[in-house]
DNA sequence: CACCGTCCGTACGCCACCGTACGGAATGAC
DNA sequence: GTCATTCCGTACGGTGGCGTACGGACGGTG
């Protein structure tokens, strides 16, 4: 556990974990140093303070989560298949997602920038991914905002009453039940 | 501003407000009485300490956002026109709710308690509503937690990207998009 | 082994917030 | 007006986290 040296990815990852289990505030360096088995010595050599590791963190998992999820799918070329994939290994991640974490911690700027660039990122990718479906632009827009805040909305769920909304098993019913809705263009009126 | 002298009531309204704002760290003594013109004093006259308030806090964000919001559909005796109301009612409400906000502080139990009633209570309700609509017990419920995820998703994506899903008449419109999925009895396999 | 750059431990001062103690102002009862 | 009760201001000690300073351990290079 303890023993070797650490480097800043170590941090980092430590910083990112802590945010996904408490949020922002969790974020601290003397806390995070004693889970390390390490001492403030070790950040502040590799951070300035602790802005620097929050807006690492954030980075982090801002590229992991959009950026490295694309890139999984790239050699999908169905558009259909690759939601279908996208849905069932977004419900399968065990953890909660920093979006549904975060949100509550708006009230500081990089975090608010980071969230609002994910939601975003992930609107945009579903929304193509319709669009390549043949569905009409703003159609497709709105239909991929429905889709991403039902996913929210499940893991938001599955955090505050997990029995409504266990993981695993019903939640890839509930990626299903989320896909049977799309082929049929229903006209919705503005 | 200042002046009068405060009841329990007003520092549990500020607690609300604070909560609503920036999640269950705003909820501390001294910058709310700085906000509300007083100190320590008066606080620790009204509340045994900071758990008590958050404590008076949520137990008031949870009866007001339940069992009232109930009580002013209980005359709607339409199940369908009922749903119509609660959900046009709760996505004109300016502000954020709860829900979304506590997300990210299920650390404390207090705040995981309450948002695990508030969503049982809610996910009760719209199930009961929709077994009212002629839907079998399990497909209400299924229903039930889709319905209130969509609802909290578009919440969430609202707070943290609000020109993805705005408030007011776009809300209004994802609404109605919502109970447009609802009559049609398509079974989805267990 | 001597040396230098990398990395860590420890001690310190600072600040924000918690909770307590207690004196005193404001308010209503009579 | 007196008096008791209700409510608030202020001062204090305690705690936890931030950031700095600096001494020294570690590890590679010659």
């Amino acid at each position: 556990m303890a023993g070797k040296r650490l480097a800043r990815a170590d941090w980092v990852r430590a910083a990112v974990t802590a945010l996904a289990e408490r949020g922002v505030a969790a974020v601290a360096v003397e806390p995070l140093a004693a889970r390390l088995g390490t001492t403030k010595g070790s950040f502040y050599w590799h951070f300035a303070d602790r802005e620097a590791l929050l807006a690492a963190a954030l980075e982090n998992w801002e590229h992991e989560h959009t950026d490295d999820v694309v890139a999984a799918l790239a050699d999908i070329t169905d558009p259909a298949q690759r939601l279908r994939s996208l849905l069932h290994g977004i419900f399968a991640l065990g953890g909660d997602d920093l979006a549904v974490v975060l949100a509550g911690d708006t009230g500081h700027p990089l975090v608010r920038a980071a969230l609002a660039r994910v939601a975003e990122r992930r609107v945009a990718y579903v929304e193509r991914a319709l669009a390549d479906l043949g569905l009409a632009d703003a159609e497709a827009h709105r239909r991929a905002v429905v889709l991403y805040g039902a996913y929210i909305g499940y893991q938001q769920i599955h955090r505050t009453a997990p029995e409504l909304a266990p993981a695993g098993q019903a939640a890839a019913a509930f990626a299903d039940s989320l896909l049977a809705l799309l082929p049929p263009t229903a006209g919705t009126p503005g």
